[in-house]
DNA sequence: GTCTATATCCAGATAGAC
DNA sequence: GTCTATCTGGATATAGAC
């Protein structure tokens, strides 16, 4: 059962996905994930150079898991209101499978293990098409005037920080109770939404 | 100029505060810590005893920072959207003043170094009071009717995400153009309490 | 209180047998 | 392709002189 050739690297790199991803570069250690994935330190060596490169691959694939293959969706020809309620479904979903991955991909962003110029560039990551759109619904007199960036942030923040944060929520607001926090969990789609467009839908009589 | 006793306890601290929140836990060094404060190795175990001890201290201080001392606005007396604004505004302030707080303080949390029970015990940490607010006011019909716990994660994501994400967004919205990115900064204050606001505030004839 | 020197441990990486 | 054994560096921590 031991030579297996292709399969071993598949379950290294599953297991370094788990161990990366819920402790960070630093926090992992390759021992774990020789462990992990039932096979000796020396092997992951060899399929892999390094940890850093390890991690890199590892890094990368988390990268577009919840990063470029969503804001896919801010492409789209979509009217406004009916793209956030699909790109706030679709990500509250990628996001509840991946609750980990966001916190993992800001903590290492931020000390600059990445270099982000190239992830963008090499994603093609570029928020001016929804940008664009945002203006022109405004000019159009559908939403209230607005700073688009700031709208499209305010998106973002509203999805993913509750998984950033996912501790200390749990704690304050649900006592640790995992039904209750399942529960806001399966409201905050609906919820958001409402949030959002409630604050950028034009009323009677405004500017 | 070397023998200072207090101020070298001191002067430590600040290293260690400077090279943890920067870095976290696993990503600190001793060594790092010793020649930032302008000491030996040695002189940081005689103070603190361990790695751990100096981190517990300076992770509580920056607990207390940004999470209860702020938090305490939402206990005062002010009606509800002036209490929002306030708040919104003291929280920017102090974010801006200590950027990387946050997301050292969720990644910390998300590892479980900390016992976030104790964190919130210890600091009485509770969001009672300003969610029976919120139910006042929708009971008397100012507001619109909303799960006040959604509402507050909701005020807290938009505040505190920006700083978590920092790079990324930098990168992506502008091209890491710093005079850009501290005006979106200087305009989120404002920005985010109209979105906030407008999104709960009752229009006419709505149920 | 502060330093030098050192102990101890552990992690990442390599050599080489199978 | 997979393992055992080992090297090497670096990190926390301690001993002990000043």
């Amino acid at each position: 059962m031991k030579p297996q050739g292709k399969a071993s690297r598949e379950e290294i790199l599953e297991a370094a996905r788990k161990v990366f991803i819920e402790n960070g570069y630093d926090g992992a250690r390759m021992q774990e994930i020789a462990d992990e994935a039932g096979v000796n330190k020396a092997l992951i060596h060899y399929y892999f150079r390094s940890k850093e490169e390890l991690f890199q691959e590892v890094f990368l694939e988390a990268f577009i898991k919840v990063v470029p293959s969503v804001m896919v969706i801010l492409n789209s020809d979509e009217p406004l209101f009916k793209k956030i309620e699909q790109f706030v479904s679709k990500y509250l979903d990628t996001l509840n499978e991946n609750p980990l991955i966001p916190g993992f991909i800001l903590h290492e962003l931020a000390h600059g293990r990445q270099h982000i110029d190239a992830l963008i560039r090499g994603t093609g990551l570029n928020p001016q098409f929804f940008i664009n759109q945002i203006y022109r619904e405004i000019d159009a007199g559908k939403i209230k005037n607005c700073d688009p960036t700031q709208l499209i942030i305010n998106i973002l923040s509203l999805c993913i920080f509750p998984f950033v944060a996912q501790p200390i929520l749990k704690g304050v607001f649900f006592r640790n109770r995992e039904d209750d926090y399942a529960r806001f969990m399966l409201e905050r789609k609906s919820d958001v939404v409402r949030f959002i467009i409630a604050s950028i839908r034009k009323q009677q009589e405004e500017s």
